[in-house]
RNA sequence: GGAGAGCUGGCAGAGUGGUCGAAUGCGGCAGUCUUGAAAACUGUUGACUGUCAUAGGUCCGGGGGUUCGAAUCCCUCGCUCUCCGCCA
């Protein structure tokens, strides 16, 4: 959530970088900082009459500790349209403000000024590629049919279990999932990120507090009896971990690296695109959470792609990274790289991590904040990205990586796997 | 699932319907002492909103009510803890 003060004070560029992100309600920011001053303006009444009700009770209470008891009766039947007032005047300031906080939670990030022009995917920009990709035999084939060919992973048993999209992974593709999820752990150690392990339910708070509520409600499983939220991410009930802390200046960077499931209902896609690993309800991630002072936070987006570069480079997998334009960007972001996986057969280009600056987004509604030199309060900037979200990685490691005798496991996974190849 | 207790500032923990944003202790910060540190002593120490700055307003789990006045009384919801049951 933007912050109001900014909005105020700023209207015009926040008007102009709103477009940079396609966003088309530009009326509404004209339309906030008019209900906010019409709730400055009913919060100065109600204040005004609250003092003189406050007054007047203290003096009452002062007269009849004296026991001036008629002249406290006289203050007292003069007093009893305080209480009326005020309830008037909160009622209307809890409308307005109603409206504003329902109006300023549509207005998504203002994106960063290095973020290019831009409508859709097709805008984004190429920073670089690095690897080179390789040439598949005449015979390669595309990771959904590896899958079957090795017996790694069976889709058909997971929807027998649970249903389309809940894949069982089997065999030498179990453990390398664990492969994987203790690589990534590892290495994120050593850059450190301290590991934490969280609940992947949340409640609604969490999930609103991240911004995945109000706007991504039908993306996420929701148990209602209980009104809890599956998490899509763990940044979720990581990030939440820092809600309404106010953290010292000398604990920042905060850097957290949790492996959980994640669970996306993705409603409404269907096709050759989302066929075996590259689209499930439910997958692995390790993702990496940072909350740092807001001097910091682009040098540590920049820190947390290179490490995610670092990553890709150890599985010895071809990538670009792309800097996301305004139309393609998430809601809440001000930066993002996504960063996307080149899978031989299918002949195209994974998306396996994204990693953004928040900026005061998400703290605005967190509430992290600490005290800054001067001794105000200041929001804190929230950054993530994931390092990283495995099916996707699996996908390509068996698409580029097939050979005659199997799948090759590049060799920073052997000691994870015990196994050189998938046979 | 059953029964009971409780929810107050960073933490612990007082609080009679008016003088309570709230005692006290711990912690934090600053100072005295010390070569330095520790100890001791002294002072200081909540957040939000609002103002150019003052002032003012709000907050004792959430919401509502009684009252001139509520941390304190009433209703309601939520949560936590303890005991029992069940259970990895």
């Amino acid at each position: 959530m933007l912050q109001l003060n900014y909005i105020r004070e700023n209207r015009d560029k926040v008007i102009e970088r709103l477009g940079v992100k396609n966003f088309k309600e530009i009326g509404l920011v004209d339309e906030i900082i008019h209900l906010d001053e019409q709730r400055r303006k009913i919060q100065s009444e109600s204040d005004a009459v609250s003092a003189e009700a406050n007054s007047s009770a203290k003096k009452i209470g002062e007269l009849m500790r004296q026991g001036k008891k008629e002249e406290a009766e006289a203050i007292k039947s003069q007093s009893s349209g305080y209480k009326e007032q005020v309830k008037h005047l909160t009622d209307e300031l809890a409308i307005v403000e109603q409206d504003l906080n329902a109006k300023i939670v549509q207005l998504p990030n203002l994106p960063h000024t290095s973020v290019p022009v831009g409508v859709s995917a097709d805008d984004n920009e190429v920073v670089l590629e690095h690897g080179t990709i390789p040439t598949l035999a005449e015979d390669a084939v595309s990771h959904w049919d590896l899958l079957t060919k090795y017996g790694i992973v069976d889709l058909e048993l997971g929807v027998k279990v649970t249903g389309a999209g809940f894949p069982v992974y089997k065999g030498k593709g179990a453990r390398l999932q664990r492969a994987l999820i203790n690589f990534f752990l590892d290495e994120a150690a050593k850059v450190g990120y301290e590991e934490v392990q969280v609940p992947i339910m949340v409640n609604e708070a969490s999930a609103f507090a991240t911004g995945q509520l109000p706007d991504k409600e039908g993306q996420m499983y929701h148990v209602t009896h209980d009104d809890l939220y599956l998490i899509p991410t763990a940044e979720v009930p990581v990030t939440n971990i820092y809600r309404d802390v106010i953290v010292k200046e000398e604990q920042f960077p905060i850097r957290h690296c949790a492996y959980t499931p994640c669970f996306r209902r993705e409603a409404g896609s269907y096709g050759a695109h989302v066929r075996g690993l590259n689209r499930l309800h439910q997958f692995d991630k390790v993702e990496t959470v940072q909350i740092v002072h807001p001097d910091q936070s682009y040098a540590a987006l920049e820190e947390m792609n290179t490490y995610v570069q670092s990553l890709l480079q150890k599985l010895e997998l071809p990538y670009r990274v792309l800097r996301l334009c305004g139309g393609d960007m998430s809601f809440t972001a001000a930066l993002t790289y996504d960063l996307e996986v080149y899978s031989a057969a299918q002949k195209r280009w994974l998306e396996v991590s994204s990693v953004s600056n928040f900026e005061t987004y998400q703290s605005n509604r967190l509430k992290v904040r600490f005290k800054n030199q001067e001794g105000k309060m200041q929001l804190a900037h929230t950054l993530n990205g994931s390092a990283l979200a495995l099916p996707r990685i699996v996908a390509s490691l068996l698409e580029n990586n097939q050979t005659e005798k199997g799948i090759r496991i590049p060799n920073v996974l052997i000691p994870y796997t015990g196994f050189e190849y998938i046979d």
